[in-house]
DNA sequence: CCGGATCCGACAGGATACTG
DNA sequence: CAGTATCCTGTCGGATCCGG
């Protein structure tokens, strides 16, 4: 487990905005079912599931907006959009890939160390309610 | 830009979650300054810095909880705290830094992207605000 | 020195109703 | 079908005071 020399402050700080720009909750999942190729606006609201259209809006703006996805509107009766992910979203989803597969090998040892944590805690330093 | 085929809902899930869960204001912040090895807190929150007293024990609590730093008190006078990241917490620091290099090479991308956006944006599509 | 408790403002995000 | 506007809620995060 080598120091491996630490970065320099402003790039902690840059690691921390992108997260908090991506750690949102539905970006990552709009990000990733877009993976699979365009989709239009109401595809991407039952493939994703449970995302009101509301923050669908919002997301998919905020990921036009950074570069992520294009937006296409056909000008059709009824209307249709479609959504596609840039080359700067594709890159985007390589490192996140990459937590992901963390994220898949490692969950049960987090929730493990939390139910440890949780069984110790009550008694342990905060002793309040039930 | 193969398709790579595409991964389960659940496992999505499980990216944003984790991604949620490191993707707060601190986190990274801490996780980063806690790699060059043991602080202790007042150490930290000088390191971090900006950050309050408040957010930093919260923080380091979510990290203790989940496994990923280890708490080590001195029942002395004044009292002294040690914090360390524990295995899992550097395993979590690799896919991290990963994103980190990621948001230092796109950083600039980004917000080329985003000015082009609100400059075109506000007669754009939503012409209202002051 | 460490951190808990409390109050408070800001914002994320959900539900609903309405428009083109 | 796609999107906006409004309302309402919970949570995040900062400031400050207090205790061990």
């Amino acid at each position: 487990m080598k120091p491996r020399h630490v970065h320099r402050s402003e790039d902690c700080r840059a690691v921390s905005e992108i997260l908090q720009r991506v750690g949102d909750k539905w970006t990552v999942l709009v990000v990733g079912k877009l993976g699979a190729g365009r989709m239009r606006f109401s595809e991407l609201r039952t493939a994703v599931g449970g995302i009101s259209q509301k923050m669908l809006t919002t997301t998919l703006r905020g990921l036009e907006r950074d570069g992520f996805v294009t937006r296409t509107q056909y000008p059709t009766i009824p209307p249709r959009v479609e959504y596609e992910l840039t080359d700067l979203g594709f890159e985007l989803l390589e490192p996140v890939h990459a937590l992901g597969e963390w994220a898949r090998k490692n969950t049960a040892r987090v929730n493990e160390a939390r139910q440890k944590f949780d069984a110790a805690c009550p008694e342990g330093r905060s002793g309040s309610h039930f």
